[in-house]
RNA sequence: GGGCGUAUAGCUCAGUGGUAGAGCACUGUGUUGACAUCGCAGGGGUCGGAAGUUCAACUCUUCCUACGCCCA
């Protein structure tokens, strides 16, 4: 505790005390979403972090600027709700399961599925709430009091609603199709959770012979027996269904309709005309495999294959099985598929089929098996191996119908995407929107709401029973057996046996949902008990009814959101296949705006990775500089539309911002400079204090509209200069010498009410960027009244509205004095005087401006530039040094102190520049064409600075004169 | 191959059709009882390259180069 000042702030602050000290408070207190039942809403929805993830840098970008908004909107009086929660994180959280239970040498299918969800039930209990406590580190004020978990029962239903909708609106469907299959997670993954790198692989080539003594009849190939194919991955010739040549290439015109007889299967297949073939690659023919290639697939199709007729040879873990016709030798079968690539290479080799690779080296030949080839290769971005394009029955959301909707908003303006950039990306994706595969073989997330009879008929519904009921209805296939082979778990319903779907939703399906179903829809979360009793009896299919009896008040009132904030990277993921949800649900786009922000990039530029090493902890971050550092930073450096990347020292001199501001507080404390009381500008006589209030009133304006344009950096900026530069660097030096007179004195009392005033004003305009100590110091600057600001704490205070305007006069005096001051400084130092000394000065023709402030600022002028006393007239003649001040010179004599010849040497100078300048505008003005064409602003901000330059250096030739 | 973005002071980044700024780093210096996590002063940039539009281009257009990202 320091002694030396009233003040009972410690001379430096301790971030950590604070932050855990405010933000229990303000949890416990309520003060995230206080009471205000008729203030307009404001509503974002946090893109709710995975149940099992840590704070990462990105994290700490994402809900720092997502506080920013709520703060900023909040203390503007509004109704803010940040809904927040977790993702039950589908494959992510049943892999930390599992791998928990590895560990102790057990599997998944050691338990039934009931009993597994169960263990990842207890352990999203235990481990699941990292990442809620780590964002209340940061300081973010989202609504705990309704946190959210998208596999909590209401949010469930709403999922479980949503996939009976759609399906009933013709937009769900099961389809037998090639999926991305993750053979190390068993599971279909969406092709959004394909990622494609390039790894070095080789390029077979193989002879596939024609069959019934067919040969080519081309010149190129006359008599050739065989068609020649290439592929990178030989083990799918098991199952090729045909060699596809492009219909114009002459080269195999004659052979179209023939056959093939493949080596290893003996499998006789046909030679189709496709345009998927490339006449100019290879050979020009390739071989054909639908079940297990995207582009054969459709080729197959194309030449009348049924997706259940396409062979299929891989089984789950991507191991050969026999395919339909059997033809798979038994040596191969159970081999995985890289062991299979190998061995089917040797095979051919050994009978001749392959095509070796021939290099040569010093003249001498080399023969490979094949040529090597980079390839770009899909990996499962969870499971980490190659995924397997694998023929299976998927549910699939019809996307592209979905997707017109959102288009149409984003086209119309309706929902505006910043920055703009992003705009070309989304209506590219959306356009060229592919089926979504929503089915997932997992055990841990929502289960798909379809039940399929025994000869394979769907019934979709929300619940079994309206399952058997749809299934009596449609007079479903009667079971007469007994459904003896059922498994035993299974419901049975008068003669009809149903068996529900086994796999769950992509976790992106329901996180679709989160801009409404966190708010509760389609049912409200705190219904009329009498309506609840009244939609029981509702029919089950009626949806509008329902759903308007439902529908809450929070949802009425919160939603269409106004703002999401989220990642570029999760555009397509989730922010779009929201506003798909949201359109066709709720017939609203789920918010007004989107605004995407980048990653934040190591201090090299390089990606953060864990395998690379180069993360850097957002709370070692805050451990090392506080979360008010760590915020203001991100603020400060998202500009739209780049990334950030990491430099640790510019968080330091946020933190030394923090310390600037906790030490000017000490100083008005010191002052009896104390809490305001008015959120109007007090009345005031004094330049300083008049200039402070127009100061604070540009700002508060230029911040405002920052913020509404969301520009994170420029606001960030604009708060911190007027703080810094404006503030602590010149209001309190000019207000310091009102002070050093009678404590009481009229200009005294003004001048602690104005101070007391702007500093409230830049806590209240800092509070969204650093809460925590914006916090501490409104409450010590209350305390200094003696009135506690306990109810009226600042994250619930009052925006600035200075209902006060620019005072011309005010900055017209201070302007003078700060450019007098900074002018004096800067001769001082470049004639090695000393920055303390007190110097006498002379204004022989003062201008309106100076005379104003000699007479009202004088203090101000001795103690920042340190001239004393001043004297209106002629300086006496001798050696002195002259400084120049708007229009006026004032005159420094500096008798046996000076160096004419530096003296001479600074003017000299200075003259150049301003001559340089005027001559410059002097050219510019003198072109007719400048004059003629240009605005007339310019021309008259040209002419303006013209005179004014000249006239500067006839002011710093008349100084040299004087100097002789 | 298609699309997008970025190239501005040593580093990290703002910026506007009228002649360039911040933070950090650097140099010099420390006067007033808020602050050395500070003050004051200063040095430093042909705004990636070329061409064009314009009275005027760092800013707009085209091309080129480099790097990054997304999609195929």
């Amino acid at each position: 505790m320091t002694s030396e000042t009233t003040s009972d702030l410690p001379t430096t602050f301790d971030p950590a005390d604070i932050e855990a000290r405010w933000y229990e408070h303000w949890e416990t207190s309520g003060l995230f979403r206080p009471e205000r039942p008729s203030a307009e809403p404001f509503t974002i929805v946090n893109p709710p972090p995975n149940v099992t993830g840590s704070l990462h840098i990105g994290h700490a970008l994402d809900n720092t600027l997502q506080d920013i908004v709520v703060r900023h909107e909040r203390l503007k009086g509004k109704d803010a709700l940040w809904v927040v929660g977790v993702d039950h994180a589908g494959i992510a959280t049943q892999m930390v399961v599992e791998r928990q239970m590895a560990e102790r040498g057990e599997k998944r299918t050691d338990y039934s599925r009931e009993q597994f969800v169960e263990k990842v039930w207890e352990w999203k209990e235990q481990s699941g709430g990292t990442i809620t406590r780590q964002l209340r580190r940061l300081g973010c004020s989202m609504d705990w009091s309704r946190e959210q978990f998208t596999m909590d029962p209401h949010f469930s239903k709403a999922v479980t609603r949503t996939f009976v909708q759609l399906y009933n609106d013709g937009l769900i469907y099961r389809d037998k199709r090639l999926v991305n299959w993750d053979p190390a997670l068993k599971t279909a993954i969406s092709d959004l959770e394909v990622e494609t790198r390039d790894v070095q692989g080789h390029f077979w080539r193989f002879r596939y012979p024609l069959a019934d003594g067919t040969t080519l009849d081309h010149p190129d190939f006359a008599g050739q027996d065989y068609i020649e194919v290439a592929t990178t991955r030989p083990e799918t010739m098991l199952a090729d269904m045909a060699v596809a040549v492009h219909p114009s290439d002459e080269r195999y015109r004659s052979v179209v309709g023939k056959h093939i007889v493949l080596p290893i299967t003996g499998r006789r297949i046909p030679i189709v005309a496709d345009e998927h073939a490339d006449p100019e690659l290879g050979s020009g023919a390739v071989k054909i495999t639908p079940g297990h290639d995207f582009n054969d697939f459709e080729v197959g199709k194309r030449a009348g294959i049924a997706p259940a007729d396409m062979l299929n040879m891989l089984d789950a873990d991507a191991a050969v099985v026999q395919t339909a016709d059997g033809k798979v030798p038994n040596e191969l079968v159970g081999l995985d598929r890289f062991e299979a690539r190998k061995r089917v290479v040797a095979m051919l080799k050994d009978s001749s089929h392959l095509v070796l690779h021939v290099t040569e080296n010093d003249g001498e030949r080399i023969e490979h098996e094949a040529e090597p080839r980079t390839i770009a290769t899909p990996f499962g971005d969870r499971g980490g191996v190659v995924i397997e394009p694998w023929l299976t029955d998927q549910w699939y959301v019809d996307a592209q119908k979905l997707a017109k909707a959102p288009i149409e908003a984003v086209r119309e303006g309706d929902v505006e995407i910043v920055p703009k950039s992003w705009e070309k990306t989304f209506f590219n994706w959306m356009e060229n929107i592919q089926p979504w595969c929503v089915s997932r073989q997992l055990w841990w997330g929502h289960r798909i709401p379809a039940w399929y009879g025994s000869n394979g008929e769907v019934f979709v519904a929300e619940t079994e029973e309206e399952a058997y009921e749809l299934a009596r209805h449609s007079g479903a296939s009667r079971n007469p057996e007994g459904g003896a082979e059922l498994d035993p778990g299974l419901r049975r319903g008068d003669e009809i046996k149903l068996s529900r779907d086994p796999d769950v939703l992509d976790t992106w399906f329901s996180s679709a949902l989160w801009p409404f179903a966190t708010l509760g829809w389609p049912e409200g979360p705190t219904p009329n008990p009498s309506l609840q009793e009244k939609e029981r009896d509702l029919p089950s299919d009626s949806e509008a009814s329902r759903s308007e009896v439902g529908a809450s008040d929070l949802l009425a009132k919160h939603y269409p959101n106004d703002l999401l904030i989220s990642g570029f990277d999760i555009l397509f993921f989730w922010d779009a296949r929201m506003m798909m949800m949201g359109r066709h649900l709720t017939g609203e786009n789920p918010w007004k705006r989107l605004y995407l922000h980048g990653l934040v990039r190591a201090a090299d530029g390089s990606k953060m990775s864990k395998s690379k090493g180069n993360v850097v902890d957002p709370l070692g971050l805050i451990d090392r500089y506080g979360a008010d550092a760590l915020r203001f930073f991100m603020a400060a450096m998202e500009s739209q539309g780049r990334d950030i990347k990491m430099d640790e020292s510019r968080v330091e001199g946020y933190r030394n911002f923090a310390t600037k501001l906790w030490n000017a507080t000490r100083f008005c404390q010191s002052q009896g400079i104390s809490a305001s009381d008015t959120i109007a500008a007090p009345p005031a006589r004094l330049a300083a204090n008049q200039w402070i209030v127009g100061e604070v009133a540009k700002t508060v304006n230029a911040l405002d509209k920052a913020l509404a344009e969301l520009r994170f950096d420029a606001a960030a900026n604009l708060v911190y200069h007027f703080a810094w530069d404006r503030f602590c660097d010149w209001y309190l030096e000019l207000i310091k010498p009102v002070f050093a007179g009678e404590a009481d004195s009229p200009a005294a009392i003004e001048t602690r009410a104005v101070a007391g005033w702007a500093l409230d004003q830049i806590l209240v305009m800092l509070h969204p960027f650093m809460p925590f100590i914006t916090e501490e110091l409104w409450a010590k600057q209350g305390a200094m009244t003696g009135k506690s600001r306990a109810d009226y704490p600042i994250i619930t205070a009052k925006w600035p509205d200075p209902q006060a305007s620019v005072n011309d006069e005010a900055v017209a005096a201070i302007d003078w004095v700060i450019a007098l001051t900074t002018a004096t400084r800067a001769a001082r130092n470049e004639l090695g005087i000393s920055p303390g000394a007190k110097l006498a000065a002379f204004i022989p023709n003062p201008s309106a401006v100076a005379a104003q402030v000699f007479e009202r600022s004088s203090a101000a002028i001795e103690r920042l530039a340190r001239l004393t006393p001043v004297t209106i007239g002629e300086a006496p003649e001798g050696p002195a040094m002259q400084v120049t001040a708007g229009e006026d010179v004032v005159v420094i004599p500096l008798e046996g102190v000076v160096d004419i010849a530096a003296e001479k040497a600074r003017l000299e100078k200075a003259l150049a520049a301003s001559r340089k300048e005027a001559k410059s505008l002097e050219g510019r003005l003198g072109n007719p064409k400048f004059v003629e064409k240009a605005k007339p602003e310019a021309v008259e901000k040209a002419r303006a600075d013209h005179a004014h330059h000249s006239a500067e250096a006839d002011r710093l030739e008349a100084a040299l004169a004087r100097l002789g």
